[in-house]
DNA sequence: AAAACCACTTGCATAATGCAAGCAGGTTAA
DNA sequence: TTAACCTGCTTGCATTATGCAAGTGGTTTT
């Protein structure tokens, strides 16, 4: 996991998966103050390596949309566990108690209803 | 997870989770080549924040013995999606393909052994 | 046509990491 | 008992990554 070692690659990858997060700007505005250019290099490298992909925006044409591809859908378990870990030691994670009630009680069920809405998006 | 957001910090709890390296000779031999100061300053951090606990080892005193605490070892269920994942993307990654069918067919299983392995290790 | 917006880029300061050598405290060998 | 050795670091310095602020080029809005 070469590519996601580093401060910021997974914290995006989070905006994408959970908080519907798709283009430059919003991930700039993202609580934790990511700079211009470590986003742009990030945001290149995540899709050299295949974990994002980049499209205009088809309703704005001059915009572009970032997108995970299924590669970097499939960190969504892991991404989980790290949810459901930090709820447990981690105070302030500013992360909705019903979100982790859901992920104890069927985190399967909760996995595909996440899929099927990122699939929903594509289109 | 500000602490384990670092090229390093997760590599070491995997060599205490799964390779059973307690040692700070053993880290460094590791095959990802740490460099003696950042070992000594992760370790020393993963030990403030809890992570993992620094103890002499009972059979040669003038050593120092590193294990996970129970804070550690919750983050195997990461680690374990984390391989699961390399397993399917990443080509060259050297876990055993047994290791990876055991953790598709019966992860809770798998997880429950592990932990009792740690368990055990500690008297 | 001017102003504003969006997605970056560039330049430079600061912080993290890498590398090689050194060193202190305890253990073993002579 | 002294010297070499092992272990777990520390120190100094070069290189790389990150942070910050300003700038740029294309597009859209007014």
């Amino acid at each position: 996991m070469d590519t996601l070692g580093d401060k910021w690659s997974l914290l995006i990858i989070r905006d994408l998966m959970f908080n519907e997060k798709q283009y430059y700007g919003e991930f700039i505005q993202s609580e934790e103050k990511i700079s211009t250019n470590i986003l742009a290099e990030r945001l290149l490298r995540l899709e050299t390596e295949g974990f994002i992909s980049k499209t205009h925006d088809e309703k704005n044409l001059s915009k572009y949309k970032y997108s995970l591809t299924s590669k970097g859908l499939d960190l969504l378990p892991v991404l989980l566990d790290i949810i459901e870990w930090s709820a447990k030691y981690d105070e302030n994670t500013g992360i909705a108690k019903s979100f982790v009630q859901r992920l104890k009680r069927d985190k399967e069920k909760l996995i595909k209803e996440i899929l099927k809405k990122h699939a929903a998006k594509k289109y």
